[in-house]
DNA sequence: TTCAAATACTACTTTTTGGTAGTAATTAAA
DNA sequence: TTTAATTACTACCAAAAAGTAGTATTTGAA
Protein backbone atom coordinates (compact mmCIF):
# COMPACT_ATOMS: atom_id res chain seq x y z
CA UNK A 1 0.00 0.00 0.00
CA UNK A 2 1.55 2.97 -1.45
CA UNK A 3 0.51 6.37 -2.03
CA UNK A 4 2.36 7.58 -5.25
CA UNK A 5 4.79 10.77 -5.41
CA UNK A 6 1.89 12.81 -6.82
CA UNK A 7 -0.11 11.98 -4.15
CA UNK A 8 1.85 13.44 -1.54
CA UNK A 9 2.87 15.89 -3.55
CA UNK A 10 -0.75 17.52 -3.87
CA UNK A 11 -1.75 17.19 -0.08
CA UNK A 12 1.04 18.74 0.83
CA UNK A 13 0.07 21.34 -1.61
CA UNK A 14 -3.71 22.06 -0.53
CA UNK A 15 -2.63 21.74 2.88
CA UNK A 16 -0.37 24.44 2.07
CA UNK A 17 -3.10 26.61 0.78
CA UNK A 18 -5.21 26.06 3.28
CA UNK A 19 -2.88 27.71 5.44
CA UNK A 20 -2.68 30.32 3.44
CA UNK A 21 -6.71 30.85 3.22
CA UNK A 22 -6.75 34.58 2.77
CA UNK A 23 -3.48 35.13 0.08
CA UNK A 24 -2.16 33.78 -3.59
CA UNK A 25 0.30 31.10 -3.18
CA UNK A 26 2.68 31.14 -6.40
CA UNK A 27 4.31 28.33 -7.54
CA UNK A 28 7.90 29.79 -7.00
CA UNK A 29 7.28 29.39 -3.40
CA UNK A 30 5.39 25.96 -3.28
CA UNK A 31 7.93 24.68 -5.04
CA UNK A 32 10.82 26.03 -2.50
CA UNK A 33 8.72 25.47 0.89
CA UNK A 34 7.41 22.03 -0.08
CA UNK A 35 10.40 20.88 -1.78
CA UNK A 36 8.72 19.77 -4.94
CA UNK A 37 10.41 20.26 -8.35
CA UNK A 38 9.08 23.49 -10.15
CA UNK A 39 8.02 22.10 -13.11
CA UNK A 40 6.88 18.86 -11.31
CA UNK A 41 5.11 21.23 -9.52
CA UNK A 42 3.32 23.54 -12.42
CA UNK A 43 2.03 20.54 -14.00
CA UNK A 44 -0.03 19.64 -11.39
CA UNK A 45 -1.16 22.56 -10.61
CA UNK A 46 -2.66 23.19 -13.86
CA UNK A 47 -4.28 19.87 -13.79
CA UNK A 48 -6.20 20.65 -10.29
CA UNK A 49 -7.31 24.00 -11.85
CA UNK A 50 -8.60 22.27 -14.84
CA UNK A 51 -10.43 20.00 -12.82
CA UNK A 52 -11.50 23.05 -10.66
CA UNK A 53 -10.06 21.62 -7.40
CA UNK A 54 -8.23 25.06 -6.86
CA UNK A 55 -8.61 28.43 -8.59
CA UNK A 56 -5.94 29.89 -10.40
CA UNK A 57 -4.91 33.74 -11.17
CA UNK A 58 -3.12 34.08 -14.12
CA UNK A 59 -0.61 37.06 -15.06
CA UNK A 60 1.68 39.26 -12.91
CA UNK A 61 1.11 38.73 -9.27
CA UNK A 62 -1.05 35.83 -9.81
CA UNK A 63 -1.18 32.15 -8.29
CA UNK A 64 -3.07 29.79 -6.52
CA UNK A 65 -5.69 29.69 -4.06
CA UNK A 66 -8.22 27.02 -2.47
CA UNK A 67 -12.21 27.87 -3.47
CA UNK A 68 -13.81 28.42 -0.22
CA UNK A 69 -17.59 26.93 -1.19
CA UNK A 70 -15.60 23.91 -2.83
CA UNK A 71 -15.64 20.47 -0.55
CA UNK A 72 -12.36 18.36 -1.31
CA UNK A 73 -12.04 15.16 0.03
CA UNK A 74 -8.62 13.13 -0.40
CA UNK A 75 -10.71 10.73 -2.38
CA UNK A 76 -10.96 13.38 -4.68
CA UNK A 77 -6.93 13.84 -5.06
CA UNK A 78 -6.65 10.37 -5.07
CA UNK A 79 -8.93 9.46 -7.55
CA UNK A 80 -7.35 12.63 -9.32
CA UNK A 81 -3.51 11.74 -9.39
CA UNK A 82 -3.84 7.92 -9.49
CA UNK A 83 -6.75 7.58 -11.74
CA UNK A 84 -7.96 4.17 -11.94
CA UNK A 85 -5.35 2.65 -9.44
CA UNK A 86 -7.11 4.12 -6.36
CA UNK A 87 -9.45 1.67 -5.77
CA UNK A 88 -11.35 0.50 -2.36
CA UNK A 89 -10.40 -3.51 -3.05
CA UNK A 90 -6.60 -4.58 -2.53
CA UNK A 91 -7.16 -7.62 -4.95
CA UNK A 92 -9.74 -6.54 -7.69
CA UNK A 93 -11.49 -10.00 -8.64
CA UNK A 94 -14.22 -9.03 -10.62
CA UNK A 95 -17.09 -10.90 -9.53
CA UNK A 96 -17.47 -11.24 -5.49
CA UNK A 97 -20.32 -10.89 -3.40
CA UNK A 98 -20.53 -11.77 0.20
CA UNK A 99 -21.08 -15.75 -0.64
CA UNK A 100 -17.88 -16.05 -2.96
CA UNK A 101 -15.49 -13.38 -1.57
CA UNK A 102 -11.97 -13.88 -1.44
CA UNK A 103 -9.53 -14.75 1.30
CA UNK A 104 -8.51 -11.58 2.49
CA UNK A 105 -11.99 -10.06 2.70
CA UNK A 106 -13.25 -10.01 5.95
CA UNK A 107 -9.38 -8.55 7.21
CA UNK A 108 -9.58 -6.11 4.88
CA UNK A 109 -13.33 -4.84 5.87
CA UNK A 110 -12.28 -2.93 9.15
CA UNK A 111 -9.32 -1.01 8.15
CA UNK A 112 -11.24 -0.02 4.52
CA UNK A 113 -14.37 1.47 6.42
CA UNK A 114 -12.06 3.59 8.43
CA UNK A 115 -10.04 4.48 5.57
CA UNK A 116 -13.49 5.96 4.12
CA UNK A 117 -15.06 7.15 6.78
CA UNK A 118 -12.04 9.03 9.11
CA UNK A 119 -9.80 9.35 6.10
CA UNK A 120 -10.66 9.52 2.69
CA UNK A 121 -14.50 11.09 2.92
CA UNK A 122 -13.36 14.11 4.63
CA UNK A 123 -12.63 17.82 3.78
CA UNK A 124 -9.03 18.40 3.22
CA UNK A 125 -9.61 21.94 4.80
CA UNK A 126 -9.95 21.23 8.60
CA UNK A 127 -11.42 17.93 8.17
CA UNK A 128 -15.03 18.06 8.63
CA UNK A 129 -16.64 14.76 7.68
CA UNK A 130 -18.84 15.21 4.54
CA UNK A 131 -21.36 12.71 5.84
CA UNK A 132 -22.12 11.40 9.43
CA UNK B 1 -3.53 5.28 -2.29
CA UNK B 2 -2.54 2.07 -4.11
CA UNK B 3 -1.64 -1.82 -3.61
CA UNK B 4 0.79 -2.53 -6.65
CA UNK B 5 0.28 -4.80 -9.18
CA UNK B 6 3.15 -6.78 -7.36
CA UNK B 7 1.69 -6.69 -4.18
CA UNK B 8 -2.10 -8.11 -5.73
CA UNK B 9 -0.03 -10.52 -7.46
CA UNK B 10 1.57 -11.87 -4.25
CA UNK B 11 -1.89 -11.67 -2.38
CA UNK B 12 -3.29 -14.02 -4.36
CA UNK B 13 -0.56 -16.48 -4.64
CA UNK B 14 -0.60 -16.54 -1.28
CA UNK B 15 -3.71 -17.07 -0.54
CA UNK B 16 -4.20 -20.09 -3.07
CA UNK B 17 -0.85 -22.01 -1.60
CA UNK B 18 -3.20 -21.53 1.85
CA UNK B 19 -5.81 -23.01 -0.17
CA UNK B 20 -3.64 -25.81 -0.94
CA UNK B 21 -1.97 -26.29 1.74
CA UNK B 22 -0.93 -29.76 1.69
CA UNK B 23 0.15 -29.85 -1.76
CA UNK B 24 2.64 -27.90 -4.09
CA UNK B 25 1.34 -25.74 -6.12
CA UNK B 26 3.22 -24.71 -9.51
CA UNK B 27 3.72 -21.96 -11.01
CA UNK B 28 1.99 -22.58 -14.37
CA UNK B 29 -0.87 -24.00 -12.47
CA UNK B 30 -0.57 -20.54 -10.41
CA UNK B 31 -0.40 -18.58 -13.56
CA UNK B 32 -3.20 -19.85 -14.84
CA UNK B 33 -5.51 -19.90 -11.85
CA UNK B 34 -4.57 -16.83 -11.09
CA UNK B 35 -4.28 -14.85 -14.28
CA UNK B 36 -0.78 -13.40 -13.87
CA UNK B 37 1.73 -13.50 -16.33
CA UNK B 38 3.96 -17.08 -16.49
CA UNK B 39 7.72 -15.06 -16.34
CA UNK B 40 6.18 -12.57 -13.92
CA UNK B 41 5.03 -15.45 -11.40
CA UNK B 42 8.04 -17.14 -11.42
CA UNK B 43 10.23 -14.15 -11.29
CA UNK B 44 8.16 -13.34 -7.40
CA UNK B 45 8.14 -16.81 -7.08
CA UNK B 46 11.62 -16.80 -6.89
CA UNK B 47 11.73 -13.51 -4.53
CA UNK B 48 9.74 -14.98 -2.04
CA UNK B 49 11.79 -18.40 -2.29
CA UNK B 50 14.86 -16.36 -1.72
CA UNK B 51 13.27 -14.75 1.66
CA UNK B 52 12.10 -17.75 2.72
CA UNK B 53 8.48 -16.32 2.75
CA UNK B 54 8.02 -19.70 0.90
CA UNK B 55 9.43 -23.17 0.19
CA UNK B 56 9.73 -24.07 -3.03
CA UNK B 57 10.59 -27.84 -4.68
CA UNK B 58 12.90 -27.95 -7.58
CA UNK B 59 13.03 -30.18 -10.45
CA UNK B 60 10.39 -32.29 -12.22
CA UNK B 61 7.19 -32.94 -10.01
CA UNK B 62 8.22 -29.64 -7.96
CA UNK B 63 6.38 -26.40 -7.13
CA UNK B 64 6.07 -24.32 -3.66
CA UNK B 65 4.06 -24.39 -0.62
CA UNK B 66 3.80 -22.34 2.53
CA UNK B 67 6.09 -22.80 5.54
CA UNK B 68 3.90 -24.11 8.03
CA UNK B 69 5.80 -22.57 10.88
CA UNK B 70 6.08 -19.40 9.46
CA UNK B 71 4.08 -16.50 9.91
CA UNK B 72 3.35 -14.31 7.51
CA UNK B 73 1.71 -10.72 7.69
CA UNK B 74 0.32 -8.40 4.74
CA UNK B 75 2.62 -6.31 5.60
CA UNK B 76 5.50 -8.58 5.18
CA UNK B 77 4.93 -8.84 1.59
CA UNK B 78 4.05 -5.37 1.22
CA UNK B 79 7.98 -4.28 2.39
CA UNK B 80 9.32 -7.76 0.20
CA UNK B 81 7.22 -6.28 -2.87
CA UNK B 82 7.15 -2.52 -2.51
CA UNK B 83 10.40 -1.77 -0.73
CA UNK B 84 11.02 1.81 0.66
CA UNK B 85 7.41 2.72 -0.87
CA UNK B 86 5.53 0.92 1.69
CA UNK B 87 5.65 3.51 4.50
CA UNK B 88 3.45 4.11 7.74
CA UNK B 89 2.95 7.71 7.22
CA UNK B 90 1.41 9.76 3.50
CA UNK B 91 3.39 13.17 3.42
CA UNK B 92 6.62 11.43 5.15
CA UNK B 93 7.55 14.34 6.80
CA UNK B 94 11.00 14.10 7.81
CA UNK B 95 10.84 15.84 11.18
CA UNK B 96 7.43 15.21 13.32
CA UNK B 97 6.16 14.59 16.70
CA UNK B 98 2.63 15.91 18.10
CA UNK B 99 3.91 18.85 18.52
CA UNK B 100 5.27 19.32 15.38
CA UNK B 101 2.76 17.58 13.12
CA UNK B 102 1.30 18.23 9.38
CA UNK B 103 -2.04 19.07 8.60
CA UNK B 104 -3.46 15.30 8.17
CA UNK B 105 -1.68 13.45 11.47
CA UNK B 106 -4.91 13.46 12.85
CA UNK B 107 -6.56 11.96 10.44
CA UNK B 108 -4.76 9.55 9.46
CA UNK B 109 -4.12 7.89 12.80
CA UNK B 110 -7.01 6.12 13.00
CA UNK B 111 -7.23 4.76 9.48
CA UNK B 112 -3.27 3.78 10.25
CA UNK B 113 -4.39 1.75 13.14
CA UNK B 114 -6.90 -0.27 11.78
CA UNK B 115 -4.81 -0.72 9.03
CA UNK B 116 -1.93 -2.07 10.99
CA UNK B 117 -4.00 -3.95 13.93
CA UNK B 118 -6.56 -5.55 11.84
CA UNK B 119 -4.69 -5.85 8.16
CA UNK B 120 -1.11 -5.87 7.83
CA UNK B 121 0.11 -7.15 11.23
CA UNK B 122 -2.28 -10.14 10.34
CA UNK B 123 -0.75 -13.56 9.80
CA UNK B 124 -1.70 -14.75 6.05
CA UNK B 125 -2.85 -17.70 6.70
CA UNK B 126 -6.16 -17.46 8.27
CA UNK B 127 -5.42 -14.13 9.78
CA UNK B 128 -4.90 -14.72 13.35
CA UNK B 129 -3.14 -10.97 14.82
CA UNK B 130 0.26 -11.57 15.58
CA UNK B 131 0.21 -9.25 18.76
CA UNK B 132 -3.03 -8.81 21.25
C1' DT C 1 1.97 50.79 -23.97
C1' DT C 2 5.62 48.38 -22.23
C1' DC C 3 7.41 44.90 -19.38
C1' DA C 4 8.32 41.69 -15.78
C1' DA C 5 6.44 37.94 -13.39
C1' DA C 6 3.20 34.70 -13.20
C1' DT C 7 0.40 30.50 -15.14
C1' DA C 8 -0.51 27.37 -19.39
C1' DC C 9 1.04 24.45 -23.01
C1' DT C 10 3.83 21.10 -25.73
C1' DA C 11 7.33 18.05 -25.99
C1' DC C 12 11.05 15.58 -24.35
C1' DT C 13 14.17 12.68 -20.91
C1' DT C 14 14.93 9.74 -16.91
C1' DT C 15 13.66 6.41 -13.58
C1' DT C 16 10.83 2.81 -11.95
C1' DT C 17 7.69 -0.86 -12.55
C1' DG C 18 5.79 -4.50 -15.05
C1' DG C 19 6.55 -7.95 -18.40
C1' DT C 20 9.36 -11.22 -21.83
C1' DA C 21 12.86 -14.37 -23.75
C1' DG C 22 16.14 -17.79 -23.53
C1' DT C 23 18.89 -20.86 -21.09
C1' DA C 24 20.85 -23.37 -17.07
C1' DA C 25 20.21 -26.25 -13.12
C1' DT C 26 17.50 -29.58 -10.59
C1' DT C 27 14.87 -33.65 -9.77
C1' DA C 28 12.25 -38.02 -9.64
C1' DA C 29 9.94 -41.30 -12.44
C1' DA C 30 10.48 -44.48 -16.08
C1' DT D 1 20.86 -43.30 -16.85
C1' DT D 2 17.88 -40.89 -19.61
C1' DT D 3 14.40 -37.54 -19.91
C1' DA D 4 10.71 -34.38 -19.34
C1' DA D 5 8.91 -31.13 -16.25
C1' DT D 6 9.97 -28.07 -13.09
C1' DT D 7 12.43 -23.92 -10.59
C1' DA D 8 16.51 -20.51 -10.97
C1' DC D 9 19.25 -17.24 -13.44
C1' DT D 10 20.58 -13.50 -16.66
C1' DA D 11 19.46 -10.22 -19.71
C1' DC D 12 16.57 -7.62 -22.15
C1' DC D 13 11.98 -4.88 -23.58
C1' DA D 14 7.66 -2.03 -22.79
C1' DA D 15 4.73 0.95 -20.26
C1' DA D 16 3.96 4.18 -16.77
C1' DA D 17 5.37 7.59 -13.46
C1' DA D 18 8.39 11.25 -12.32
C1' DG D 19 11.00 14.99 -13.73
C1' DT D 20 12.91 18.65 -17.19
C1' DA D 21 13.15 22.22 -20.96
C1' DG D 22 11.48 25.75 -23.72
C1' DT D 23 7.99 28.66 -25.22
C1' DA D 24 3.43 30.94 -25.31
C1' DT D 25 -0.02 33.39 -22.95
C1' DT D 26 -1.88 36.29 -19.41
C1' DT D 27 -1.97 40.25 -16.42
C1' DG D 28 -1.46 44.46 -13.68
C1' DA D 29 1.67 47.95 -12.40
C1' DA D 30 4.82 51.43 -13.88
S1 LIG E 1 -13.86 -10.51 -1.91
FE1 LIG E 1 -13.61 -8.44 -1.08
S2 LIG E 1 -11.40 -8.16 -0.79
FE2 LIG E 1 -11.68 -9.97 -2.10
S3 LIG E 1 -11.53 -9.21 -4.20
FE3 LIG E 1 -13.70 -9.15 -3.67
S4 LIG E 1 -14.12 -7.09 -2.81
FE4 LIG E 1 -11.87 -7.41 -2.85
S1 LIG F 1 2.73 14.75 11.23
FE1 LIG F 1 2.00 12.59 11.10
S2 LIG F 1 0.92 12.45 9.13
FE2 LIG F 1 2.13 14.35 9.08
S3 LIG F 1 4.08 13.80 8.09
FE3 LIG F 1 4.41 13.54 10.30
S4 LIG F 1 3.88 11.38 10.81
FE4 LIG F 1 3.07 11.86 8.74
Amino acid sequence: MVFSTTTQYALKILAYLNENKEGLSNAKTLSRELDIPYKYLTKIMTKFTKNEMIESIQGRYGGFKLINSKIITIYDILKLCDGDRAKDCIIEKIECDEKKKCHYHDAWQKPKESIKKDFLNTNVKGFISKES
